[in-house]
DNA sequence: ACTTGGCACTCGAAGGTCAGGAGTGCCAGT
DNA sequence: ACTGGCACTCCTGACCTTCGAGTGCCAAGT
């Protein structure tokens, strides 16, 4: 069906649209790269793989354009990824290494992916139901005001003001404090709701209503912020592709952290694995026209959460899925080590 | 120099042409306002008013358009802010009001700038300089790394692991933070350096190796996060406002921290009065073309910090100024609350 | 001394025409 | 199975024309 020399065709057409962004014909192919055929047998393989549905022609007589089909081939079967250079690596290292704390991890990332693939980075923050706790602060402010501080092992930190219906001394604090870290040191934070739930029988009477107060602002944050946290960045690197339209629906997508997530996709099985979403394969309509390269990230072999780029269809995949494994692994190790 | 009429001129120079984004010329003007005279003496009033600069032709045999000259002389005597209908005030409170912690809140108030306005929503975090320790909590998570939180009266909050030289027990880890926030409950974050520089001399010789690493972290972190965290939002609504052109520098200044802080301007006298930096006036070439509104915000009388929205000179100064500062009002009030 | 109607003029936007050229499809020849 | 040749398509850019909104100025009117 498609014999070498037409893949190979395909794949000439694939970098030199990429590399020109003008639609190209079979002699400049021909020129370009030595096929070692004559332009006449370029067309003929071109007109198999436009039938074929891998690239097509924006009008008569104009050059060949790949369609999203064209690009998964490419990208399934016609390219390696490409990796990093020397001092590209030691830039990240240099760069996230001197990250302070998750958020500063978080912002450095997105910042480096957008510079490092000149497109919009997209970058998740660990998820919270993947995590587990690392400490539980309890701290009280005025008689009947306490300050709970969530820690998680991935450095995340939640925070909030419970308002109590009793006085409260000192010394209740400090117990439900031991109590509670007792209880759900190195628990996944998906597990909590179960393992809190007989704690407060196991207190003296009159700490009971505090207990319950506090634990249910617990419960309460586990659930509020499991809406993911997402971040993006680079999206100056959008008007520069000069974007054949809807920059609007996209800067609208990036905005909608919903939409951003489904972007990024479902966790995959292993961590680090590249996910690619070509225009019409990603599920949302204002962004046919952009591609998508992500990949999990995460300390160990547990994927945490994770991040990727998006730019138009029309991308250096190779480069682009070198630039954001290599990130994503390196992320992973930030985080394994603080 | 300028009388009424050609004051009242210029007044519906600019509002036709904010409204239609077409230059005015003098017929329609005539038209569309009753000012009362014949398009002959507009136009003898707009020679005038060119003249001295406040308004331009794009082109001879165009119709007019406001200069940035204009623009200011309109904001500062021809309009008048426009307060919000009661529909928004109570969309801001209902909005705003379900905020849970401070970051859910400069989130919310970023998107709801951007909604009300139509334009970029800039917001600061409460500037740590402004702020006080309210706590300071130290956790041993293992021999010899702590964890310091530092929670300022503003709810922010800042998480550190430190890594001690030796061994540290829990009592000692308790005494010293007794210690820490026993002096500095209350404390200027500028006043801290100054607090805690006779600290390790008051504590018995075994513990200050461990004190002092604490305390250079510490003060690391008030340096480190002395740079401002500043967030903005609704970029999709510049694509929207047809820019002239430059919306690739545009959107590169938004992405720089230390512009936006620039822009945002400095503190004022009073919190919550407005700033308006019309297109040159703002301190960034890459900026010519786009105006700030910006007030300063803040729990009772003491400005914590800016917020304000940026979108093209052509904007509608009233209705934006009127929405800034309700904004950056209830966020005062939200965060004296809280 | 302003204001006004009239009038000639300017200049961009929109549309039409035309040549050039890159690219195609097809066919016949090797 | 490949290749050269050839007619055809249709986009691009340059150039031109028309059209109309808007101006500046002047002379007349109040």
């Amino acid at each position: 069906m498609l014999d070498d020399r037409k893949l190979a065709v395909l794949r000439a057409i694939v970098e030199d649209y990429v590399s020109t962004n003008e639609p190209v014909g079979s002699k400049s192919l021909a020129d370009r790269h030595n096929l070692g055929v004559s332009p006449a047998t370029i067309r003929n393989d071109m007109a198999t793989l436009e039938e074929q549905g891998y690239i097509t022609q924006p009008h008569t007589s104009a050059g060949r354009v790949p369609t999203d089909k064209g690009y998964r081939l490419f990208v399934d079967r016609l390219s390696q990824v490409k990796p990093l250079s020397g001092a590209e690596r030691r830039a990240i290292e240099n760069f996230l290494g001197g990250a302070v704390d998750l958020d500063d991890v978080v912002t450095r990332t997105v910042r480096l992916l957008a510079q490092l693939t000149r497109q919009v980075a997209v970058v998740q923050y660990p998820s919270l139901t993947r995590s587990s706790v690392r400490h539980v602060e309890l701290v009280r402010v005025a008689e009947r005001r306490l300050m709970m501080v969530l820690i998680t092992n991935t450095g995340r930190v939640e925070q909030r003001i419970i308002d109590v219906p009793e006085n409260v001394s000192e010394e209740s604090v400090a117990h439900l404090r031991a109590v509670l870290n007792g209880a759900l040191d190195g628990c996944w934070l998906t597990d909590v709701p179960t393992t809190v739930a007989d704690l407060p029988e196991r207190l003296p009477s009159e700490e009971r209503p505090v207990a319950a107060t506090v634990l249910s602002v617990l419960l309460e944050t586990l659930v509020d912020k499991h809406e993911e946290k997402i971040v993006f960045g680079g999206a100056a690197n959008l008007a520069a592709a000069d974007f054949s339209v809807g920059l609007r629906e996209v800067l609208e997508a990036l905005e909608e952290q919903v939409v951003l997530l489904r972007l990024l996709g479902e966790t995959t099985a292993e961590p680090s694995a590249l996910t690619v979403r070509i225009g019409s394969e990603n599920p949302y309509s204002g962004l046919r026209g952009t591609s998508i390269v992500a990949a999990g990230y995460g300390s160990g072999d547990k994927e945490l959460a994770r991040l990727g780029v998006l730019g138009p269809t029309r991308m250096d995949y190779p480069v682009t899925m070198g630039a954001v494994r290599a990130v994503a692994r390196y992320v992973g190790q930030i985080l394994a080590a603080s």
